[in-house]
DNA sequence: TAAAAAATGAGAATGATTATCATTTTTATT
DNA sequence: AATAAAAATGATAATCATTCTCATTTTTTA
């Protein structure tokens, strides 16, 4: 997508408007009736390619979310998802980044973060239990 | 699946000897030519319900994996994954359970550790990067 | 042995994503 | 401004794992 098209202005102009939000291509293309769906997974890709907007794999039984994050990229975070209310949840820790460096020291490995996604139960669930 | 069947004990047999190994349905498909898929996937589904089975989703761009665990539950660990290479790691880490700890404890995220993975580079294929 | 409960199996349905390909739009070149 | 080259479009078909359907068969229970 090298050329400037109206439908990729059209799509940039939501994604900016829904930086807070974790956006999947049917919440996208509800949105932006006017695109076709082809189009869309076209854009999507090629705007993740050259890295304003990230990808992200979240509920490996639903579809993939996008995230807007524009040029200046966003702070490395990883996802907790709830698997009873399906919220998701930014974490940004030290001790994350501390296990990360452990892994790649001690056991070789180098990790992803932004692939990282725990998935569990969030404290309003929790209560909820009892 | 309550009932005993000729198809769930070659399934079973099956998955016992091969313990060691993460499976996807299309393998399975492939070795046990006499099941039908529905079946299989339903006697998949039953084995992960009762828990025999434990079922990962390593790749999101890939089907979901089966490993027989049988009915002592298998250690905890968490899965490297090589986006290079493709390999499987299973990591078993105090510091995994340590950070695990602390956001439950800190952040109040109870993440449930079979669905750890961790996408990133392998010693090896780091090593040929260069 | 009959009634019930559960499992089967073949095929259709689903749903997200990718591929195809002729047409149209955008950019670069003269 | 005209034109050629490059890229994007859009409608539709294809793919592929998984789930659903439902009439039939098998297994268990009474």
């Amino acid at each position: 997508m090298k050329y400037k098209t109206k439908h990729k202005a059209e799509l940039l102009t939501f994604l900016e408007n829904n930086q807070d939000r974790h956006l999947t291509i049917q919440e996208i293309q509800k949105a932006l009736k006017s695109i076709p769906q082809a189009t869309l997974y076209r854009l999507m890709d090629s705007l993740v390619e050259n890295g304003q907007v990230k990808k992200y794999f979240i509920d490996p039984n639903t579809s993939c979310c996008f995230q807007y994050v524009g040029n200046e990229a966003c702070h490395e975070h990883v996802h907790l998802v709830c698997k009873k209310c399906g919220k998701l949840i930014h974490l940004e820790c030290d001790e994350v980044d501390h296990l990360l460096q452990h892994i790649k020291d001690d056991h070789g490995f180098d990790i992803d973060i932004s692939k990282v996604n725990f998935y569990g139960e969030c404290e309003e669930c929790q209560k909820g239990d009892k």
